[in-house]
RNA sequence: CGGGGCGUAGCGCAGUUUGGUAGCGCGCACGGUUCGGGACCGUGAGGUCGGAGGUUCAAAUCCUCUCGCCCCGACCA
């Protein structure tokens, strides 16, 4: 066992093991007035701390910050989507939420808590309770009520404010809560990035009127760019759907990463950004296609050609300049009543992915999907593969027919004959066939931007916080109202930003990662920096801790790495860890009055005589910012 | 929900085809040698083979049912 410091005495336990003793702790913990910006509270000793890495990469993670959190001991996982978080986690987690906090606080929203468990009623009664269906962890309670886990509290927050506000003078409001989230994800994956059980930070607006509204969603822009700042990641505002919380602006913060679940475009030239689900690009070409020179309609036998690949080698056998961009993809859709559907077409060229989210708005649907082969069977008379928008007698298909303005620019196309084992060769929009053109397309890198002309990019991104204005969606289906200065009963008017916290902490891992393990980014580092002292020599160990006790007395987050073991497995575990300053001390370094400074980005180390060390890491610290 | 895969020691895996004493690596405990990039030698502890039922003299292995986890898709603030 090691020697106790003199100056040990702020440590969570002594170098033996045991708690120091009441005496012996003039200073109360928490409250040296020298703790650095950002730092929560907390220094330790590694050879006491529960922090359990592991060698092996766990066979049921596939994604970097799923594999790395699990072996540097940041969490486990005790059932599908559910995590516990370790000692490493947890603090990861309260750095996050806390730079949240400050800047809500900031902004002047006040945080309030709500309840995780909830009666069914306010559900019932904006019908959620229905639409959300089995993502709610429903449960009994022993006399057979019925309740829900929050997956989300728009109702909860809209009945607190309903109950007490009455008068236009007792708004705006801005309130949020840091909570445990609930969904029973249809399918719970990569670790913390898509959990049934999370931790979100929800705010809610509540505003007079729109304009008002429409301020509030400024302010919470703003700040949200500060807090992103703040948290050190990379990432990009984009418009976005708003999906099945309802209301019409939204913006999704979006942490770039190869990873990402979602698709975004951004241009290369203004500021645009957008979700693919609903990002455009300026129309393409459509006036004036002159397609007189086009030869007449033929019916070409493609015996197994049912993809646009196939289709194409098919016509490149004859052409061999022939391309996707020369073909037309026809994509049969139901929407509507599920028990008996509806049906439409969707055409858009053979290189170009359909955007179903722009064909429902186009039929003022929530959603469509793909029809079944079954059902295009029935309505077409042939398999899918050879769908077309030129119907063959036997079809009964009398739905609308939507083109992609790139379709009607084509004078000379190939689409299927909606007739097995055939397509038609030579046919235009306007000429063989009618359609409404409307943007349907998946917008693609390289497509023009709408605001500018500029170039557009695509990343992938991980939604770490969204925006909402929701209008009176919530109000008024659930009579939060206020009397305005006319004595006249108004809705409320509300806006809603989340972010997912315990997402973040994985985010940021896919952002910032090496082979070696996680590379925080300094203000969600659970320590900002870890002292190695290698070997068992006495006076190493001696001045190490020494080292390690100046850094906590100058407010630095600091793990001291003072277990029995070998210099690898120290250098090894401070690496996948991912603190950001490594302070290194051996024997040589000691000789010559030095320890080693090494930044977790940084390949080399640097040598400081070992009085300048505390000045060296305040300094990273400071730079870092946070 | 559709498709695929996997459940054997704390972790990673072999053993299942062809039924017959449950194994390897890591980790863990003890002793020794080592000590700047996951050391080495020796000794040792640790397993209802996911669960239930069945076939059999005998089941990790064959059959039936069931539970759980992962991946792809569908879905998703």
């Amino acid at each position: 066992m090691r020697v106790a410091s003199s100056i040990s005495f702020m440590d969570c336990t002594s170098p033996t093991g045991r708690r120091p003793s009441r005496a012996g702790a003039p200073a109360p913990r928490g409250a040296s007035p020298f703790r650095l910006a950002g730092a929560i509270e907390g220094a330790m000793r590694f050879s006491q701390a529960f922090i359990p890495t592991v060698k092996e990469v766990p066979k049921d993670a596939v994604d970097a910050s799923h594999i790395l959190l699990l072996r540097g001991g940041y969490i486990r996982m005790i059932g599908s989507g559910i995590y516990e978080m370790l000692p490493l986690g947890q603090r990861v987690l309260k750095k996050i939420s806390s730079i949240i906090r400050d800047e809500m606080d900031a902004s002047g929203a006040q945080e309030v808590l709500m309840p995780a468990i909830l009666p069914a009623s306010y559900f019932q009664e904006t019908g959620r309770w229905d639409v959300y269906g089995d993502v709610l962890m429903r449960l009994k309670d022993r006399r057979g009520g019925d309740y829900h886990l929050g997956p989300t509290h728009e109702e909860i927050i809209t009945d607190m404010i309903r109950r007490e506000v009455k008068s236009y003078r007792q708004l705006p409001q801005l309130l949020y809560q840091v909570q445990m989230k609930y969904r029973d994800e249809p399918r719970p994956r990569a670790g913390l990035l898509r959990c049934r059980e999370f931790l979100m930070k929800d705010c809610y607006s509540f505003d007079v009127d729109i304009d008002a509204a429409r301020n509030s969603y400024e302010k919470m822009r703003e700040t949200y760019v500060r807090i992103f700042d703040r948290l050190g990641l990379g990432y990009r505002v984009v418009e976005a759907d708003s999906g099945s919380i309802g209301g019409d602006t939204s913006a999704e913060f979006q942490v770039l990463a190869q990873s990402g679940e979602d698709a975004i475009v951004a241009c290369t030239r203004c500021d645009y950004a957008a979700n693919v689900e609903i990002a455009e690009s300026k129309q393409d070409e459509t006036g004036d296609v002159d397609h007189s020179k086009t030869p007449e309609r033929e019916l070409v036998e493609t015996p197994g050609a049912k993809t646009i690949e196939q289709v194409v080698a098919f016509f490149q056998k004859r052409d061999a300049d022939f391309s996707a961009k020369r073909t037309i993809k026809s994509l049969m859709v139901a929407y509507g009543d599920e028990q008996a559907p509806s049906f439409a077409m969707a055409l858009v060229r053979g290189d170009h992915e359909l955007n179903e989210i722009k064909l429902a708005r186009a039929l003022g649907v929530d959603e469509v999907r793909l029809a079944s082969d079954e059902e295009v069977g029935r309505l077409l008379r042939c398999k899918t593969g050879y769908v077309g928008p030129i119907l063959q007698e036997a079809a009964t298909f009398d739905g609308k027919v939507f083109a992609d303005p790139a379709v009607a620019a084509l004078a000379d196309a190939v689409c299927g004959a909606a007739k097995t084992q055939y397509h038609y060769e030579h046919v235009a929009l306007g000429r063989d066939f009618e359609a409404e053109v409307t943007p349907l397309r998946q917008v693609a890198a390289g497509d023009l931007c709408v605001k500018c002309g500029g170039a557009l990019e695509s990343y992938r991104g991980i939604e770490g916080g969204h925006i909402f204005i929701l209008g009176t969606h919530y109000s008024s289906k659930m009579n939060a109202t206020y009397l305005d200065e006319k004595g006249e009963s108004v809705p409320i008017v509300m806006g809603c930003y989340g972010i997912g916290v315990s997402r973040l902490m994985a985010a940021a891992i896919e952002q910032h990662h090496d082979d070696d393990g996680i590379r925080w980014p300094m203000p969600i580092a659970p320590f900002q920096a870890v002292v190695l002292a290698l070997g068992n020599d006495d006076e190493v160990q001696k001045e190490a801790e020494q080292i390690y006790e100046r850094l906590r007395a100058a407010g630095v987050e600091v793990l001291f790495d003072d277990r029995e073991e070998r210099p690898g497995v120290k250098f090894k575990d401070a690496d996948l860890i991912g603190i950001p300053i490594r302070v290194t001390l051996g024997k040589r370094s000691l000789d010559q009055g030095r320890a080693e400074v090494k930044l977790r980005d940084q390949k080399e180390p640097e040598l400081f005589p070992i009085g300048d060390i505390v000045a060296q890491v305040t300094r990273v610290i400071t730079e870092a910012g946070s």
